[in-house]
DNA sequence: CATATTTATGCGTTTTCATGCCATATTTAT
DNA sequence: ATAAATATGGCATGAAAACGCATAAATATG
């Protein structure tokens, strides 16, 4: 069989089932895995496929999943992602909310950390789906086009049957006497039995958003143990919230 | 055996089996390699065949195998998204799997649609919140991030709850006596409980996949309904599946 | 017709290519 | 943490190609 032959019939099967194993192919084709690995590289390196460990995908699967996200990371939500980050510890079930500072601390997970994830944001998934060594869970329900979030009885029954060590909610206001608040009755609703059903709560915001109101409570300054911003954490604007007994970051 | 008559048969051997090998020409024509080398040479100079080590290549293999294939495959998903958006109607309640023939019936769906979507699949999921008037429902559970899908009891035991009036599943392999396999367990599982809570299944795959096995069994062919590939419905190779009663469009 | 000249071919030698094998990293899964 | 699978780079080997050269047949030339 001519080496090309042999690379035609890869690719084939490449595009046929979306992915190839380097020890299945040279089984098929009677010659050694290096030989596979080589003709792999060759094609990879004429855009053909994708050379992964032990195989090859095809380009239009990976092509999927890079679609949908693009957020722009500002250098504020980045150090609030950090800070954020660094309360995981392995072995942690983690109940997250959707939003931009989420999606940072999402990225700021160091890779070696082992914990699970579990949320009903669909862009904060894809994001922990990049993760080596994290379980993500989907809550599922209804979703929301706008905040592209699972919304629903359906959602709310799933959150309450979890006990999350950790809950991680991104705000949009907080307030030193109505705490925080929503614009979406909905996703009100979700963060509320959230914050039930973790042993612990942190709010992350960046700091303009703080001593603002809307109008749907979602709780009170008492139910937060952790705030984090981007500010150093003796900032005079974050004062009160410190003196209500809360943990700042 | 003059000089243009054996290039005029290897011509025509090239053109017959799309390649020929030097050692095979040599001892066929009582010629030494050196001559087949030359006479090779000479007719790629020409453009009439493609020399590779060892031998040649008509122009036609190379056409059809490479270049070919990855473009072409996503035209004929394209086709096939189409004839399955065609089945979906106002108000239906639509359970689909994912992969790439799914994607495609999503970006194929007519704006002014109005129905319910349901799906496990988050690269489905994310296409489907691209329109602007269907109801997204996303099926939660643990993330498998090799099929970007959710898995597991959970997911499982939600479907069984479903009552759909169409499913659509993205087929890796389908064989006239085994039905529809997979290579995933708890993919098959997933597709299994799918085809279980809807009153019609259709399948979609491209020809290429046709009467191809794989080690998981899915569901028979009694079990399907629609079969969609990207070829008119009278091409011989889905005869057989005509034959057992499957409505192939 | 004798003899240059071109063309086609084969042969040996040297290079290059394709492939397998192995020892050692690296990655992945358990 | 550990075992299994996979990757990497070097090396050996046989196969194919390139090159120069010799030869012989075909063609041209005076």
């Amino acid at each position: 069989m001519l080496k090309k032959e042999r690379q035609a019939y890869i690719l084939h099967q490449v595009n046929l089932h979306n992915k190839v194993l380097s020890s299945l192919l040279s089984h098929e084709i009677r010659v050694s895995e290096d030989t596979i690995r080589r003709d792999l590289m060759e094609l990879s390196d004429e855009g053909k496929l994708i050379k992964v460990h032990g195989g090859a995908l095809s380009h239009s699967f990976n092509d999927v999943i890079y679609s949908g996200l693009s957020v722009y990371s500002q250098d504020q939500k980045k150090i609030i992602g950090q800070k954020a980050a660094a309360l995981i510890q392995d072995g942690m079930f983690v109940l997250t909310s959707g939003g931009t500072t989420i999606i940072e601390m999402a990225r700021a997970l160091p890779p070696a950390l082992r914990a699970t994830f579990i949320s009903g944001s669909i862009p904060a998934i894809l994001e922990y789906m990049q993760h080596p060594n994290i379980e993500v869970v989907m809550i599922g329900d209804r979703v929301s086009k706008n905040a592209k979030i699972t919304i629903g009885a359906e959602a709310i029954a799933k959150i309450k049957n979890i006990n999350a060590d950790l809950c991680f909610l991104g705000i949009n206001s907080i307030d030193i006497k109505r705490g925080t608040t929503e614009n979406d009755w909905e996703i009100a609703q979700l963060k509320k039995i959230m914050i039930d059903s973790s042993q612990k709560v942190v709010c992350c915001t960046i700091s303009e958003k703080i001593n603002t109101l809307q109008p749907i409570h979602i709780c009170n300054l008492s139910d937060i143990d952790i705030l984090i911003t981007e500010l150093p954490p003796d900032s005079p604007v974050l004062k009160p919230y410190i003196d209500a007994g809360i943990q700042v970051l």
